[in-house]
DNA sequence: ACATTACGGTTGTTTTTGCAACAGAAAAGA
DNA sequence: TCTTTTCTGTTGCAAAAACAACCGTAATGT
């Protein structure tokens, strides 16, 4: 009975997981059916309350459903600092789901009212004989899902650990150039968000992109760059690249 | 006939494939009889051949089991930099798995002679039904490799975004000491190396840990340090905290 | 239409960093 | 033991970045 009713409230949510990367391209029927098979689990936490403390090892792999979490870390000397926010549909503890991982680093706080669904690490990664067609296709989505994560982060980290705010910015819009396959194209930031992102100074920036401008590699107007090959085979660099 | 030699002609390299990560806890004999089973495919390189370029979409998780590559980048201008160095037995693709990854964004270059298999992601993922009962460790193995590399980059990042390099230092020393769970610890860099790790230069992060040390938030000798509690509640910074 | 806010650029000042070169101590090697 | 190399700290200087404050414009709201 007491398994049936949190089934039931669990139903609830199988909405807001079938919107995540985990069960992308399941069906809510058998997301149902697969909520025991993956050792699915909801809590509950009250605004303030910790989801995870450094030191845990859930060994789960977790999905807010509801609320929103701040992952924040105290250093030695107990400054705080937030590492990031997690909304619900997003998946967090993942990286903590090998045992060699001696622990969570950081805290997990609720930020407001807060549910998460705790899916146990050993029996979503176990696919069960065939009783449910889907945990293949689920334990893929998470290997995709955690593998997407990692190319982010290595290549976020490829334009931080560039030393000046101008190499940081060459780094990130050559990236961003070559996803869209274009020397024009549009950023998802607005400058501080773009400053933020890559961990400088945004009156430093923005200095130094107009220094760039002047120098003829690039040109940009709101959010819209267009990087330029600057030996200059056409104009002196006088030419408007942007007219309003 | 053909495949046949290209089975024992892997055969040679199972030794290595044995010592890594998504192997671990296989024994040779199943590691062999699992490799069809996982679409293996043996690659050879010789000095300068590209492995992967920009663009591809390997759909597969290589391991290099000979001699050693270069993960490469060459921006919008075309500087190149040399972003990672594989070695024997370490694995590399895997970010890119995800049918959305659109494409890799660095080139992979042998720097001698090579070679590499190649397992097919699709296959890997589907654990077959029961041919093969390793299959599903190779999976775990897999996920908690990944998840792995995940948390070190999180780390890294943390550190990495802090402005200044005391901060990056308190970031990294904090982490350090947590993980060692004593505020007395040594930490796996000499001075070069840890300036390469946090991304500054040498002499300035020696010029800034001394001075760390003289405003008594912290000793050191080598590559052992000790985080103290600035309020000084016993001397008043001027004993001697390490005493050769 | 007007006030308010968000955004991006500009500038001056201070602080931090990178760079380069050097020196002493420790470690490694002959 | 003596030499050579590696490692770490030190210093001066030039360059870069952070910081703070301000301005004009565009967007938003009333």
């Amino acid at each position: 009975m007491f398994l049936q009713q949190k089934r039931a409230f669990m139903k609830e949510y199988i909405s807001v997981l079938k919107q995540t990367r985990m069960f992308a391209g399941i069906g809510e029927e058998e997301i149902s059916a697969m909520l025991s098979c993956l050792g699915a689990k909801l809590c509950h936490y009250k605004k303030g309350e910790y989801v995870l403390r450094q030191g845990d090892r859930p060994g789960a792999i977790v999905i807010l459903v509801r609320g929103s979490l701040h992952i924040q870390k105290d250093d030695y000397w107990g400054n705080r600092s937030i590492l990031s926010q997690i909304a619900a549909g997003e998946m967090f503890g993942e990286a903590y789901a090998a045992p060699e991982s001696g622990g969570l680093r950081n805290d997990v706080v609720a930020v407001e009212d807060s549910s998460a669904i705790f899916f146990d690490v050993h029996r979503v990664l176990t696919t069960c004989s065939s009783a449910c067609r889907f945990h293949t296709a689920v334990v893929q989505n998470l290997f995709f899902s955690i593998s997407e994560k990692n190319r982010k982060l290595v290549q976020k980290l490829g334009h931080m650990s560039r030393r000046s705010t101008r190499e940081k910015l060459i780094s990130y819009l050559s990236e961003e150039a070559k996803k869209q396959n274009s020397p024009y194209f549009s950023i998802p930031f607005n400058r501080q968000q773009l400053a933020d992102f890559l961990s400088v100074d945004r009156s430093a920036m923005s200095r130094e992109l107009c220094r760039m401008r002047e120098e003829g590699l690039l040109a940009f107007e709101k959010n819209r760059f267009h990087l330029l090959n600057p030996q200059g085979q056409s104009g002196a660099g006088n030419e408007r690249r942007f007219s309003g």
